[in-house]
DNA sequence: CGATCTTGTTTCAAATAATGAAACTTGATC
DNA sequence: GATCAAGTTTCATTATTTGAAACAAGATCG
């Protein structure tokens, strides 16, 4: 699944046998997670044991089954408190949310992989851990775009490898050559637009957050085509860059105690 | 700081690297982390190479400083949406909150501390990441004795060796032999209470969600002694058991395709 | 009812990876 | 330009991981 993170020992390998089980979405029997992995019958085992122990998966002995377990859920909230531009951005979306009334988007790169790290919808304010940490892709979302179209050229190749390049709809770049000329133009023009390319009727406007020239996350601004023509979308320019500058401002601002 | 989860090879190890930096909650310094291991500086160099490397810390080179990585919050998500109680209870606590319109909390146990996956606060209806995942003390907490009261005497031994009784009230549990005594009320009564035992002014009512006799998780109202009596609580008894029993009977339902 | 399969668990010698003292590099400070 | 602190690399030693194969425990079947 991934490139750089192969290469890691027995960590690396207990890891991707974590996201063999996270993979299922479901709780799973050994023997299913078996037939997924590289490992040896034995190595898996271990793996799992270990994993269990260290309360990275839970095992339900009635059903014989290994789930995700809830130190995950303690680790991510240090992470999302300390490592996301969710909480300094906090104040910066819901007045963004007040000037356009649209679903606002707010993502981080991993693995070349979109990350939300917070949102704001009209049907319900907020969706916990539903919509935090949930991923995309970045080959055909706003965000995604926003953030390749700044990414140098040794993590934009790194990233484009990891791309799938499905066609989810008619628009949908098919290869890494079209999207590439489409992130020179994001990066001239400063907005990056999903028009239709991850689902059809959805649309989008999206910018990157840039910290030293480098992208830190990317906020959109999402509506649909029964509601909003793509021209509209750029009606949003003024109140986007403005809650993408803030953001930016506020991460450089966000000064550690330095012992 | 753990017991169980300290036998584990190199993961283990790892493992425990990573919670150092997590519980300085910002970002450290190698030296930092250094100071506060048990292990020799390659080896703890390594150990966050290869967590950098793997997406669970992330390393800000202008900074020289690491800090909790993305990673973690894809993980958690899967974790919150597949292992939690949290997306099965959604609805049965919006019920709960516009019954009683208190502070409403769902936690689970994750190595003998309380962890909270879901909320309904008046102030801001849900906090994303920075409420669930939270932790807080098992001993003296509602949820947290509520949970304790059912376990089977092995974990709860294992679970009362990891209570710090710090006193951070007058009203305390101060050791495991005040607190045993309680819990026994506490299976006898159903019912658990937080009486200032964790912040001043702060009461709340909790009960245990049971499944087949163990507890997986327990649900709180919460107030202040600025607004009810002790004997106030009681009048929730009713609306908590009734939402419990949902939420347990929605956990006993919630079959899994059997392959 | 015993045979056969399926699934999960343990064993153990060989292969591999982790370990950590010490040396080294880099950059700051006096 | 000498001294110190922080971070990084080296390499022989040591410990852990590895995985084929044997084993155990149920299920399923004739």
């Amino acid at each position: 699944m991934n490139i750089a993170r192969d290469n890691d020992g027995t960590v690396g390998k207990a890891l991707s046998a974590l996201e063999l089980v996270a993979a299922f979405e479901r709780p799973v029997r050994f023997s299913e997670v078996l037939e997924h992995s590289p490992y040896p019958k034995a190595t898996l085992y271990r793996f799992l044991q270990t994993l269990t122990n260290q309360g990275l998966l839970q095992y339900d002995p009635d059903q014989g089954v290994y789930s995700m377990g809830m130190r995950l859920v303690r680790l991510a909230h240090a992470a999302w408190r300390q490592s996301s531009l969710a909480p300094i951005s906090r104040d910066i979306l819901d007045t963004l949310y007040a000037q356009v009334g649209q679903t606002i988007h707010l993502a981080q790169m991993d693995a070349g992989q979109v990350l939300y790290v917070e949102k704001r919808t009209a049907i319900r304010p907020v969706e916990m851990f539903s919509q935090a940490g949930k991923v995309g892709p970045a080959y055909c979302t706003g965000v995604g775009k926003a953030m390749l179209a700044y990414l140098d050229d040794v993590t934009l190749e790194a990233a484009l490898q990891k791309q799938a390049f499905f066609k989810h709809t008619q628009f949908t770049h098919a290869d890494a050559e079209s999207l590439r000329t489409e992130l020179s133009e994001i990066q001239a023009e400063g907005f990056s637009y999903d028009r239709e390319e991850h689902e059809t009727g959805i649309i989008c406007i999206a910018k990157a957050i840039l910290l030293k020239g480098r992208p830190i996350g990317a906020l959109s601004i999402t509506t649909t085509t029964a509601r909003h023509s793509f021209d509209d979308l750029n009606e949003w320019k003024q109140p986007l860059t403005q809650a993408v500058e803030q953001i930016a401002q506020a991460a450089k601002d966000w000064q550690f105690p330095t012992l």
